[in-house]
DNA sequence: AACCAGGACGTGA
DNA sequence: TCACGTCATGGT
């Protein structure tokens, strides 16, 4: 079933006007947030976690130091919480163990523990034992998506995570919130595959890593206002039928 | 007190 | 390829 033309351009256009008025109702959200800047600066978000935001300064990392931060960052947050993934780098970062060398050294065990509040600790503590080895690897030099997807515990989202905040490469980060409110502006099919969504966004945006990372941002925190908003207002008595079957691709 | 969070991996169809 | 179970802490 083709798309008409006037329809193929409103959902070419829908995007960037969605990008738009994302901005200039929250502002920019500064991502990637660092434990560096804790304490200085305001955090514009209101449901983000704490402090580390850099609004409107795209300049991050500036360190060889921020950017393997970024990249543990990337690893611990996986399917949890910030905040919690917060506490695991404080404690890191208090034994100086950010640092791919110091990781590569340190006993998994001892890891474990001190990232055991960002859950998953077994995984993860092998997940940064892993991508140490392959960042000291790379001797300096930017890593391929393909290479990053090769590390055990790197999976799509994790590797776009990690090209687009820690090396600022031009790649998109379409995570679950980002399928969230697209679906449900009925851009994207309500099962479309990560690939899908991430094409779905490129096509439609320019390449540029400053409209990746807002808009990426935007989306996290616009999914995590509509979400608490549901949560706040009653549900209906009855369920509306065909809660997941009505956003088929046709 | 279930439920969920800024996923990825291993397994079996 | 793809659905499903698993991994784990902390907040709501």
């Amino acid at each position: 079933m083709g798309k008409t033309r006037a329809k193929a351009r409103k959902e070419g256009t829908a995007l960037l006007a969605l990008y738009r008025r994302l901005l200039r109702t929250y502002g920019p959200q500064g991502w990637w947030p660092l434990l560096a800047l804790h304490g200085r600066g305001t955090n514009p978000t209101k449901t983000g976690s704490i402090r580390g935001y850099h609004p409107g300064d795209y300049s991050y990392p500036k360190t060889e130091r921020q950017r393997f931060e970024v990249c543990a960052g990337a690893i611990l947050t996986q399917n949890t919480a910030w905040p919690n993934v917060e506490r695991a780098l404080v404690r890191l970062e208090r034994s100086r163990l950010i640092d791919p060398k110091k990781i590569m050294r340190v006993e998994e065990a001892r890891l474990r523990r001190l990232i055991r509040p960002a859950g998953y600790f077994n995984q993860k503590a092998r997940k940064l034992k892993a991508f140490a080895r392959f960042y000291l690897s790379l001797k300096g030099k930017v890593p391929s998506r393909e290479q990053l997807l090769g590390v055990w515990g790197v999976g799509p989202e994790t590797a776009d995570s990690i090209l687009l905040y820690a090396y600022g490469e031009p790649e998109f980060v379409a995570d679950a919130y980002t399928k969230m409110v697209l679906s449900g502006m009925w851009l994207v099919a309500a099962d479309a595959s990560y690939e899908e969504v991430k094409r779905f966004c490129v096509a439609r945006l320019p390449r540029d890593v400053q409209v990746y990372q807002e808009l990426h941002a935007l989306l996290v925190e616009h999914a995590k206002r509509l979400k608490e908003h549901k949560r706040s207002s009653r549900r209906p008595p009855i369920p509306p039928p065909h809660e997941k079957g009505s956003l088929r691709k046709e």
